[in-house]
DNA sequence: AAACCGGGGTC
DNA sequence: GACCCAGGTTT
């Protein structure tokens, strides 16, 4: 039987432990609020090796909540090239403002308030109260409850919903009243470090004699997980068209795939359509006409989470005035400026070795 | 409850 | 290639 919960010693256990093996990570070295907030909404489903430099170029740029404020849409999300997930940015950016001009500049400190700020869900409400304002509450991200499913036992799949507020009920019964942002991120550097998904470092993890998922030998099936549909497959063409030794590029509209980016014209194929067709498609919804053929320049792969996506490249000569505010000639040296997807960034690098006729 | 929204680390 | 990650918003 491994030892009662309700005792302090788990805590006790875990934040010693904490305190001893963190890692020295940038948003730990000055944690004001901003800096919480930041790194906060950076690491929303995405790995901290990825967000390290983010946060590093992110932070300097914009040292303050005001001066993120003060900041266009477009200077933010060109920071956040690369990262994924371009909605975090703008609202990081919206919360940004509107702390800044409606709440006085400082942040809510409890969850409740927290819990409406753009961007802000539960999770990020809770981390932001506990490591920022001390509140005793536990935020539970992907770490957290699979380390809460493996001590408690829980054997159903911790992605359900009613799970997950299970998990955090009794997990809050753990949180120590001093300290709680330590306990906070000492459960999510547990699961980073030591309570692995696959091979979890049992002997090493300073809780080990309060887990049941231990003392039954689970480790292995605790946490389960509901099954994810396959990704679909979907086919695009894409079109590279110069003029003067500029590239037309177009910004993908809101509440789309890439959302606020630049790409190149592009247009998913129709059931059995051509991907010259499609191309053509894509140009002339911009009011250009093909002048000539289309010549194929390459192909590409990009996965996401939810679309495994092929395109072609072509490139093209075509005649006719831009109808569309968002679609603009870029110069090379300007595409570190803009905000690009690794996707978007695949594409011009094929349009790029194309030679400029 | 389920779908949508990126990208990359890691085994 | 599969799995997972300091999730939130919309439907």
């Amino acid at each position: 039987m491994p030892a009662p919960l309700s005792s302090p010693a788990c805590a006790r256990a875990l934040l010693v432990w904490y305190h001893r093996k963190k890692r020295d990570l940038p948003w730990r070295r000055e944690p004001s609020a901003y800096h919480t907030l930041v790194s906060e909404l950076m690491l929303q489903q995405t790995v901290v090796a990825a967000v390290v430099p983010y946060f590093e170029r992110f932070t300097t740029r914009f040292p303050t909540l005001q001066a993120l404020a003060a900041a266009r849409e477009e200077d933010v999300l060109a920071l956040w090239s690369g990262l994924g997930y371009y909605s975090r940015a703008r609202h990081l950016h919206r919360t940004a403002r509107l702390v800044v001009h409606q709440l006085g500049g400082a942040l809510p400190s409890n969850e409740e308030d927290l819990r409406q700020l753009p961007g802000v869900g539960a999770y990020t409400a809770a981390a932001l109260a506990a490591i920022a304002f001390s509140r005793r509450t536990l935020p539970v991200d992907g770490n957290v409850a699979r380390v809460l499913a493996r001590i408690l036992g829980e054997r159903r799949p911790i992605d359900r919903p009613a799970v997950r507020a299970g998990l955090r009920l009794q997990g809050e019964k753990l949180v120590p009243a001093q300290r709680p942002g330590d306990f906070a991120q000492a459960m999510m550097e547990l699961g980073a470090l030591c309570c692995l998904p696959r091979q979890p470092r049992c002997p090493q993890c300073p809780v080990a004699r309060f887990c049941r998922a231990r003392a039954q030998g689970a480790t292995g099936s605790i946490p389960l997980r509901a099954k994810r549909p396959a990704r679909r497959r979907i086919h695009l063409a894409c079109v590279a068209v110069r003029r003067r030794g500029r590239l037309l590029l177009v910004r993908r509209p809101a509440k789309t795939l890439l959302a606020g980016t630049w790409v190149l014209p592009l247009q998913e194929l129709r059931a059995g359509e051509a991907a010259t067709r499609a191309a053509r498609r894509a140009l002339a919804g911009l009011g250009l006409r093909v002048e000539g053929s289309l010549r194929p320049v390459g192909n590409l792969r990009h996965v996401f989470t939810h679309r495994d996506a092929r395109a072609s490249v072509f490139s093209a000569h075509a005649r006719g005035r831009i109808e569309i505010p968002d679609a603009r000639w870029v110069r090379a040296d300007e595409l570190a400026s803009l905000p690009l997807s690794t996707f978007g960034r695949k594409m011009i690098a094929i349009a790029q070795r194309v030679a400029i006729v």
